[in-house]
DNA sequence: AACAAAAATGAATGAGTATTCATTCATATT
DNA sequence: AATATGAATGAATACTCATTCATTTTTGTT
């Protein structure tokens, strides 16, 4: 086998195992939380020996930035899924965008818990607040420029693209955390109301009343 | 001295002491985390010694419940505060009630990171769960019955109060995660601006356009 | 002033945890 | 098959931290 190939093999073998740490770190945060979370556990989520966190990335540190990271990306890979899926209006873009934020998958109270496991040390950890600074400015720009186009569409007068970006982005980690927190009275159903009856409000135009 | 009287004395210092570790404590949870902080820390921040988080709190856990409780009875007092203090029209009111959520005294970095600190561990600790549910429902319900006043006094149709309150604090709660994650680029006077265009959006007629 | 009771101290304890590293295991190359 | 190299192990290490408790200090009562 070549130099090349040889290298690419060990390296992708290498890959997989890191991601087997994420996921299983992921995992631990949130049956455990972030506090309680130790390099064991992960360790034994994964089905592997002590060492191999240090192994593979150096220090637990360096692990949870890594699985930040992975979240962050994993969010925007779905996120500009929606964008591509979703054909070229404007206002189908951005409801397949809400859409995104309350799907099962995304909107599942363990996903939110680890978002929130991050963001609650965001102050006093700068590299989180740095990787999550960088994620919220794509989405807001993509979808300040949605909202700007429909603005401009519609004739919406004194109404700012960049405000109702804000407003969304804002009222659906909102209702994540009514997600969280009142679990037994809230869900995602209610959530997807709570945005349709915005979106309907500020862009009648585009997002008449839904008869579901 | 009475026996009565010596024993209050005796419990109102011991209160005093106890609501002295509880304001040590947010302030660590501010500068380093929920995650770093230690009774050690509480008890420097103090200016007192080691032993002294468990001889009042008897646990570190215990500490950190009863910190979340005052924080939520502290939030409790300014909100019934705001209400009392801005009359009797249901409109004013909830403006109150926006208000301050992004004052300066509350829409501050520190009381926010320490707000989600919590927040972040909410499914891995029940006790916290319950604290912060219990709260809610308290402010829901009484932004709810303001909303569902002015719905009846302006006529809205298909506007329900439910959903509007539901919104506004999601929407808050949101605005606070971006003043904490982009502290650079955002902050309350955009916050507020945000909620203002909301109020204006959906009931139009409380809440005419403000010329800043 | 003498005494009793409560409060506070801080050194000591021990449970828990991240990290290290000598050793074993697996795989690829010759 | 023999050898080299990277991957993985898990016991040992070093360290942190919540909790305990014998002792000291403070406060209130007689």
């Amino acid at each position: 086998m070549a130099t090349t190939a040889k290298s690419t093999k060990r390296t992708a073998a290498r890959a997989q195992r890191r991601q087997q740490l994420i996921d299983a770190t992921v995992k631990c945060i949130a049956r455990k939380g972030l506090g309680s979370t130790t390099t064991a556990d992960v360790a034994r989520e994964a089905g592997l020996s002590q060492g191999i966190v240090n192994l593979h990335f150096k220090s637990k540190n360096n692990l949870l930035n890594e699985t930040l990271r992975y979240l962050a990306d994993e969010y925007k890979t779905q996120f500009n899924l929606a964008l591509e899926k979703s054909g070229p209006v404007a206002s189908d873009k951005l409801r397949a965008l809400m859409e995104l934020d309350l799907r099962p998958s995304i909107c599942d109270r363990d996903k939110i818990a680890v978002w929130f496991a991050f963001w609650g040390e965001v102050k006093s950890r700068p590299r989180y607040r740095e990787i999550c600074e960088k994620s919220d400015e794509y989405y807001d720009e993509v979808t300040r420029s949605l909202c700007d186009e429909i603005i401009a569409e519609g004739e919406y007068p004194g109404v700012s693209g960049t405000a109702v970006a804000t407003v969304l982005t804002s009222l659906t980690n909102g209702l994540w955390l009514a997600c969280l927190v009142n679990a037994n009275s809230f869900d995602r159903k209610q959530a997807m109301g709570c945005i349709d009856e915005y979106l309907n409000c500020i862009f009648p135009k585009h997002f008449p009343v839904r008869i579901p």
